[in-house]
Order: structure tokens, then C-alpha cells, then sequence
DNA sequence: ATTAATTAAATTGTGTACAATTTAATCGTG
DNA sequence: CACGATTAAATTGTACACAATTTAATTAAT
């Protein structure tokens, strides 16, 4: 399951690839435009959660973005730690050439949209148990030194 | 969907990581373990057709194997452009230590064999599908002079 | 009010992915 | 046999991912 979950993601990433060079992105820099279309002005850490992916992966993806003016980096004034995220205006231009991408790619899955829904459930909830599954490796629910195991 | 994929992806390779750090390896290198235990000698190209991944990933993937002895790159003598790559002593014995490791996996996935099974499908019927998608952009059927069109 | 702990980004270093190119060997055709 | 086409790996350059560390700013506890 793993090695099928793995290669239908890379593979995914490569069918996004030939569409989204016509917006000048790669498919982690579509969906940081997604979050940022969906809602203006986050923090990074806010589209870290959002994505699940921290600052070291998206510090140099939203440089790039700022590089080629899709959005604009600012820090915070209220908290001088913060970096507020934001369209610039050919970032929010670049909604309207992305919204022919999904109908592209939903077609290229041979699904229908309920097919569609019910795997993105499926995946989301996998990815949920994942993670439980990592915090509880990272922190354990019980000591060390419990007598219990899993059964 | 597909960030539901995406980030499952990710996910996963995250659990594996602890797990896998006992024997040395990444997630990557583990996929090429499991190809070679299933069968030994095998060229890089058929490691990439098992993986679907080419040569630019496997070269320094494999040579990383090699640095720590699991495995032997070695040209084939029939035909010096081939490099066989087998398996050392040490990359067999590894075997047995990763035995452990599915069943650690499906028990964080919190899903069912019978649910396993169907999601493995089901990823791979997608997989599947996307690459025929590819393929149709990448080497059209019919010559660019054709007159048809896709319905 | 200081200082210690915490938090948010950025940085560093390692390891994929992959397009595009290069190098070298083999194959196919005349 | 020759030589252009093809094939297999390797190389180059760009862009993630992420653990671990660092830097700077804020919060908390005394």
C-alpha cells in the first residue's frame, strides 16, 4: 500500500507538472497559491498547518514565489517574529489561468467526483492515523518504563 | 485529492523514518531493498521500471547503498552499459531486521487488511490512469500532422 | 523588571525527484 | 564493415522535504 500511495503522489506531481508551467509554478507552490486564494494575509506557520510542512520547506518555496512577484513578504509589525504572506496583484490574477487545472487533472484520473471524494476521505483519514500514529512515537502516551503493550 | 495524496505521501515516509533509521536506510532506499530481496541481481533500469523512478534518482541512491556495503554496483560484461547491481552479504541479512516493519506500518494505518488491499488498488489504478494521461501529452498516439482530435 | 522558557522563521546539511544533457556502448541498415 | 540511431547510466541543475540548529522576538515566572 505504501510503495502504491507513494508512486500515485510522485506521479500525480508529474501530471500537474506540464499544466501548472504555463502559471510558472511547481505543484507545492500551486497549493501555497490555493491556501493564499482561499484566504489572504497568513502567517507562515498558518500555511505550514494548512499544508503540513514547515518553515525549512516553505521559507525558500515563498522566496521563489516573492522572487517572481506572485506574493509579498512582510514581517509582522504586532509580532516582529511573524512573516504575513500576501497576494500581490498578479498572484491574485493567477486564480483566474489556474481555475481550468482541476477539471484537467479530475479528468486524467478516469474517476468520477464521487469516486474522487470518497479516495480524498480515505487518504485524509490515513493521514490522520499516520499522525497519531507519529505523535504518539515522538511523545509516548506512557512511560518508558510501562508494562503495557499494544495488543 | 491530490492534496490529500500528497500529503498522505508524505506522511507515510514520516512514519517510516524512525522505523527505518534502525536499519540505515530511507524510505527510497528501502523500496530498492525490497525489489533486490525479491530478487537479486537486477540492472538499474529494471529497478526504475519496478520503482518508476530513472536513473537520476537511483544513480546516487544506489551509490549511497553501495558506501555502506548493502549492495554492489557492477557492469555487466555482456553489455558494458548496463550496471547490475546486487545484493552483499550484509544487504541480505538486513532482510530478517526489516521483517518487522510492515506489520508496525499497517498497525499505524488503523485500517484493516481487507482495507489495505482496496486502498492499494485503488492507488494503483490511479497511478494507472495518470500515466496514461502523461504518456497520451508526452508522445501523442498519432502524429502531430493528424487531422484527429481527442472527442 | 530580569531572566528563563517559548515561539517563529531562517539556516544548514542530507537525500530524494526529475528534466535535460552527456557519455559510452550496442544495434540496425545499407 | 561503417555509421547513424538507439539505449543505459551518469551528470547537471532546480526544487522540494525535513531534522537539527540558530537567531531573534515574545511571554512567563519569579
Amino acid at each position: 500500500m505504501c510503495f502504491a500511495l507513494y508512486s500515485a503522489s510522485l506521479t500525480m506531481t508529474k501530471l500537474y507538472k506540464p499544466l501548472l508551467q504555463k502559471l510558472g509554478l511547481t505543484y507545492p507552490q500551486y497549493l501555497v497559491m490555493l491556501v493564499m486564494w482561499e484566504q489572504d494575509a497568513r502567517s507562515v506557520s498558518e500555511l505550514g498547518e494548512r499544508l503540513f510542512l514547515d518553515s525549512g520547506t516553505l521559507t525558500p518555496l515563498l522566496k521563489r514565489l516573492e522572487a517572481v512577484e506572485l506574493i509579498a513578504r512582510v514581517r509582522d509589525t504586532a509580532d516582529e517574529r511573524r512573516v504575513i504572506v500576501r497576494l500581490t496583484p498578479a498572484g491574485r490574477k493567477l486564480q483566474k489561468q489556474a481555475q481550468v487545472i482541476p477539471k484537467q487533472v479530475s479528468c486524467a484520473t478516469e474517476c468520477s467526483l464521487p469516486e474522487l471524494a470518497a479516495l480524498t476521505r480515505q487518504l485524509a483519514d490515513l493521514r490522520a492515523a499516520l499522525f497519531r500514529s507519529i505523535g504518539n512515537a515522538g511523545k509516548p502516551a506512557v512511560p518508558i518504563s510501562s508494562n503495557f503493550t499494544n495488543p
